[in-house]
DNA sequence: GGTAACAGGATAAAGTTAGTCCGAATTGTC
DNA sequence: GACAATTCGGACTAACTTTATCCTGTTACC
């Protein structure tokens, strides 16, 4: 029950992204560095960010990635599934409405409701508001405790 | 991101066992048998179960397990916690209060805002509303959507 | 003492996670 | 056109977790 260092690093690695004048190329290097990720997971990462349209790829030199959204656009549940694919506690729904054991379907239509709730939290806050809760924190000196910028 | 199979097991099993009269032992065989759930491995989720308090366990001729508690007072959360250990998304808080990635805490205040989201949920269902529910999916037929009971 | 039941440890197969490595493709510059 | 910079994509791997199974020991009842 956790959230992959992969999806970490993608939230992290696009909140770089975000960070600079928008349209400039960062490389995956810079990125690597900054953040402290390791640069040839990074690269796989960019990868499927790619693919799922969160950034666009540049190749040869002078490339890199650039964001394919405003920061504002970019939520945070897009980006965890974009890496980890969609969230899904409960085995049953997927397929068929009806689970073969005898209080399943109950313990599924909770899970189902769990997940709704973890999703919400995660669709409602986009990278610009990530952004902006980590300036918080360091221009307070970390002192705080985390701020709830979304209501 | 999903709940484990023992997890999942140790909730049906329980209800299993909530569904029996109140004080009546019941063998890892028949629940096994019922739920269609590997009697070895229930064993082991059941003796963990045993240490976290929530069932009692009577060794020998006519034993078996026991509820230690009313299915009322028996929430979702506390059966997923006594298998998986503490729900925990985020990795810094932890420990140390500040992580090493430049954009970390604002992502980990999330993931725990996320996090309490989702055990929210699980903590506000107890097994005899799972049994409630179950038993209103099978008296419709199981027709109609998972039924929210709780408020 | 025999049988029924759980306890607990060892073991194992399969899947997932977290990376690494390298050659190929693409682009900009001289 | 040659070369350097940079991503792309796939193969590979080591460690860990999940999902069990099996065997021996212990306890309780008759």
């Amino acid at each position: 029950m956790q959230i992959t260092r992969a999806g970490e690093y993608a939230v992290l690695g696009l909140m770089s992204l975000a960070r600079h004048t928008p349209g400039q190329m960062s490389m995956i290097e810079e990125v690597s560095r900054e953040e402290k990720i390791p640069k040839s997971f990074l690269s796989k990462i960019f990868q499927n960010l790619a693919k799922a349209g969160l950034v666009r790829s540049v190749r040869g030199a002078g490339g890199g990635f650039v964001l394919a959204k405003q920061p504002d656009e970019i939520t945070v549940l897009a980006i965890i599934e974009a890496i980890e694919g969609k969230i899904a506690f409960q085995r049953c729904r997927q397929e068929k409405a009806e689970c073969e054991h005898v209080g399943g379907c109950a313990l599924c239509g909770l899970f189902e409701q769990a997940q709704d709730g973890l999703k919400d939290v995660l669709v409602r806050t986009t990278l610009s508001d990530l952004i902006r809760q980590q300036d918080e924190i360091k221009s307070h000196g970390g002192r705080q405790q985390a701020v709830l910028a979304n209501h």
